[in-house]
DNA sequence: GAAAGTTGATGAATCGATTCAGGCAGGTTT
DNA sequence: AAACCTGCCTGAATCGATTCATCAACTTTC
């Protein structure tokens, strides 16, 4: 039933080996040997073993793509970038989405050495580098998503989110913003880390005094979003704060939502918002959303280039690729 | 370098039959075994060879799924409740988004092929039915996701999106709206077609006349919904209608932005607009977005469990599940 | 015209896990 | 005591594509 590269040697009068020449090596065989070995194959339906292919030859035709946050449209678009690139090359694309699970990273991490993917694109919630490590010596190459590599000792593609925080900060403080409320978590998550950072060197650096205070979440969800958005109208009127500061857009869009279903704080009058990510729904809010764009094509096309070509070569050395990121200004930020 | 079965059973002292039986039937072999060869396999950090299981035993660890948008959260919702299912059996996910574009549905339908992979979710934009009849020859089993097998060779499951696309118009002429139009595209589409037809139907059993006219898009994202909505604005006020029913959230997040922005028509006072899929960031909308809910991590999860029960038992006989709609109401459709 | 080189084809060995016919030890049945 | 189980283990054969040493046929070169 199945066809196999001998039904389709026989068929074309030819030998195994030059039937998986005619497929991997086509100008090392005669043009006659080509055209007969291309019928048969036609003929017959023949589809290539790509188990066997994986076994013997060692390539595998996949590429694990490990996700910190499926729910997010920039993860996705990510995404969307390393497919573009990897069909192009023939290769699919093993996702697992993590959902900032330890756990499931790790289940992840399992599947994918044991599928011998060619290599491996991580947007990490853990520290994964003892494991990274480990991989590699397996002759699996990683690349990390959305994060710097601290120490250098992985290829990464990222933005710059110190300086995506800075420039957000900047913004509403230019915008006569004096009281700041960074809204994110769970902190040991590099990129949050990160922003905040940026915020606070914002601050320091304004000609006027600034207070940046953390407002912190369990995740970055819209719901989560909404939660923090509660609790700050929660509080006594003069100590609400006038700019919140959120660590991605689906935050901002949580607390966009309560604070216009409220309606005691008017956005941008009373109080601005300025997300981060600029995934497509920041423009269709309630009041559309100021953020700061990642590329995030680009970042996954780039990773997944980055990949495979320390796949094909063990002994590149990891080289980190930071994009810069870029201020969109909408009405969630507009100066009072 | 690498770890292979052989050097276990070196380790263990056991024959390498004995290491596969520990790996698969731990059950027919002496505990005492099973003890040495898991000490064996954690000293060596031994991880099984997927490629050559996959050769020999002919059972794959993948289950391919293709989505129609990879850009609508609705989608990935659906991928997440695969997910779910997927972990649990330690099948990982390859995943391919083809944009409505049939030459990548094509091309990830070879590329799965070739994966051999367990089972094959897919939402379809073409017409896939030749191509799944020979997947399945090939013994991959499929199963239409979101979208209901028509002459029922294969498994499905789906909305009833007649009913939703009547329940959605319901909601509109209770609201007072007699003059609907349909947005959305393109009709080789199933779905839309189904929406537009539960649209007709409910227009038609309306005790008053109501008009239902149709608005094109090219495809379903925030964009074409943006371009529809300034179409709409631009004709004669005494043409406008009173109430949009958009395909998909995407679609209807993009005509209720490109409203507030003209600002002449007001949602819902002047225009209602409700949407289809129910996804996140409807709740979060410029104004709040009614819409037709799907239970989506539902369908993941319901389409991964009957591919692998497919998969396992050849003889099993297609079946089309389908769940209801759930109208939500928000904002954007609040009778005048 | 013999030696050397080129081109293209061949087919056995190989990758690593699984499978299964066969074997062995010890116990049970008749 | 012979025949028969039972439980557990062994190791060669196998899946299908790739690789590579080898060979045949033909061209060049001196």
């Amino acid at each position: 039933m199945p066809v196999s590269i001998r039904d389709v040697a026989l068929r074309a009068g030819v030998s195994v080996g030059t039937v998986s020449n005619v497929l991997n090596r086509p100008d090392e065989v005669s043009a006659d040997s080509v055209d007969r070995v291309s019928r048969a194959i036609e003929d017959l339906g023949y589809v290539r073993n790509d188990a066997a292919r994986k076994l013997r030859a060692g390539v595998s035709t996949t590429v694990g793509f490990v996700v910190l946050d499926g729910q997010n449209p920039f993860y996705n678009d990510v995404v969307r970038g390393a497919e573009d690139e990897a069909t192009k090359h023939g290769i699919a694309i093993l996702y697992g989405n993590t959902d900032e699970d330890l756990g499931r990273e790790k289940l992840y991490l399992d599947l994918f050495e044991e599928q011998q993917v060619r290599g491996l694109l991580i947007a990490p919630y853990g520290d994964v580098t003892a494991r990274l490590q480990r991989l590699r010596a397996r002759g699996i190459a990683a690349v990390l998503v959305d994060r710097f590599s601290g120490d250098g000792r992985f290829s990464s593609v990222s933005v710059d989110s110190v300086v995506g925080g800075r420039m957000a900060v900047e913004h509403l403080i230019e915008g006569g913003r004096r009281h700041i409320a960074f809204v994110g978590g769970p902190f040991d998550i590099r990129q949050v880390n990160d922003r905040l950072a940026g915020a606070r060197v914002a601050a320091e650096n304004a000609a006027v005094p600034v207070e940046v205070e953390v407002v912190a979440t369990a995740a970055m969800t819209v719901e989560d979003g909404v939660a923090a958005g509660a609790r700050i109208i929660a509080r006594p009127r003069r100590e609400w704060p006038d700019a919140l500061f959120a660590a991605n857009d689906l935050l901002a869009l949580g607390l966009l939502q309560s604070l216009v279903v409220d309606g005691r704080m008017l956005v941008p009058h009373d109080i601005a918002i300025i997300g981060f990510d600029d995934i497509p729904f920041a423009a269709a809010a309630a009041v559309p959303l100021s953020s700061i764009r990642q590329p995030s094509r680009m970042i996954g096309r780039t990773a997944l280039r980055i990949v495979l070509e320390e796949a094909a070569d063990s002994e590149s050395i990891a080289r980190q690729t930071v994009f810069q990121p870029e201020l969109v200004v909408r009405a969630s930020t507009l100066p009072r």
